[in-house]
DNA sequence: GTCTATACAAGGATAGAC
DNA sequence: GTCTATCCTTGTATAGAC
């Protein structure tokens, strides 16, 4: 493996293991046996090397493609299990969301490049959803709340479970929270839809 | 005032302009005219002066006390609102609660002790909405939904706001969040349910 | 009881030798 | 492409002045 590769998956998986914040240069060139500054050679600061894991995560996501014509409540909540899969792989990123919104220039301009895209995609799920009958909602407003809920979820998920359902392992709270949405769309389902749902829970 | 006192309220003020993590010891100190070991003498860590924060938080907080025999809808919303005023006021706190409960020991211990009894107020709150007939909630499973989404909410608002609402100023962020808790228990009212929660968004 | 001076370890960043 | 030396900042500990 090349010095650059081996410095990006050992530092993905010991910034997980104790936090961006917790993993010093120095102790990760130590456990990878060569020097900070070989490090600082391709990655200058360590907001580079974050940032680089970040658009990793970037591109694992934007590999998960959800059919919007064809979208079933089946294959819109197994399309979240997949994003938070995803989360679980680069959960330090996650855990230190608002930190790096605030610090890492790069990672928060390219953020608000793609939420705006990310929210936008959920709002016409959503909208398909109803017009393929799964979903009956009148009120346009509602569409705009459940954008929100989901919104939140999805991004603090991690967060909640880190401090409040440590006692689950990675699939256990992934399930919780993919029930959690789908009980938030739940009073909103037709039968049709409802029918799905009972079946993708009891599959989780 | 005392410098004991001067300590706590600029450090607030500072922690939260720009973060906790942001503020050193020695700019504070610079800041208040007087030597980072004279802070020291007060708060003999960094860790112990945020702790005081967040005691302080949990104080006022425990100044919002609610009436579960008698409470309705609206007190439920307002309550809420309360809180997220004090959230608002602490609000360094919440934007550092995951690095907060990894780090700091003392504000993750006593966060575990009263982290139950929350959840366990809000799940006996729905409760008694329920039995008073505000709230239609057949399944003992939806009310345990309910909690987990209202928890998050409560814990992340603050965070999510800070990275996707900062258009809206504080109290349209409130409301903004206020309105999703409400329509989050929307599905489960009842008619005289549904007439307080428009009164209560109304008036907000 | 209150405050100060000073020293130390650990973090990230940088210039330059090879 | 790799590494050494060095700098600056941060939090913390301690000895001591008043």
């Amino acid at each position: 493996m090349k010095t650059e590769e081996k410095i990006v998956s050992k530092a993905l998986e010991m910034y997980n293991e104790k936090g961006i914040e917790y993993v010093g240069m120095r102790e990760l060139a130590a456990t990878l046996n060569i020097r900070v500054s070989n490090i600082t050679y391709y990655f200058p600061t360590k907001d580079h090397l974050v940032n680089r894991l970040s658009l990793d995560l970037n591109q694992l996501n934007s590999q998960i493609v959800i059919d919007n014509e064809n979208i079933t409540i089946e294959s819109f909540l197994l399309n979240f299990k997949k994003i938070f899969q995803n989360h679980i792989k680069y959960r330090c990123l996650l855990l230190s969301f608002v930190h790096l919104m605030e610090q890492n220039k790069m990672i928060s301009v390219r953020y608000k490049q793609t939420e705006h895209d990310r929210s936008t995609t959920l709002r016409s799920n959503l909208k398909t959803l109803v017009k393929a009958g799964y979903l009956n909602i009148e009120d346009e407003k509602n569409i705009e709340i459940l954008v929100s809920a989901i919104a939140l979820i999805a991004r603090f998920w991690i967060s909640e479970a880190a401090v409040s359902l440590r006692h689950l392992k990675q699939d256990g709270q992934i399930r919780h929270y993919i029930t959690l949405i789908g009980c938030i769309l739940s009073p909103y389902l037709t039968l049709k839809g409802r029918g799905q749902l009972e079946k993708v829970l009891n599959g989780l």
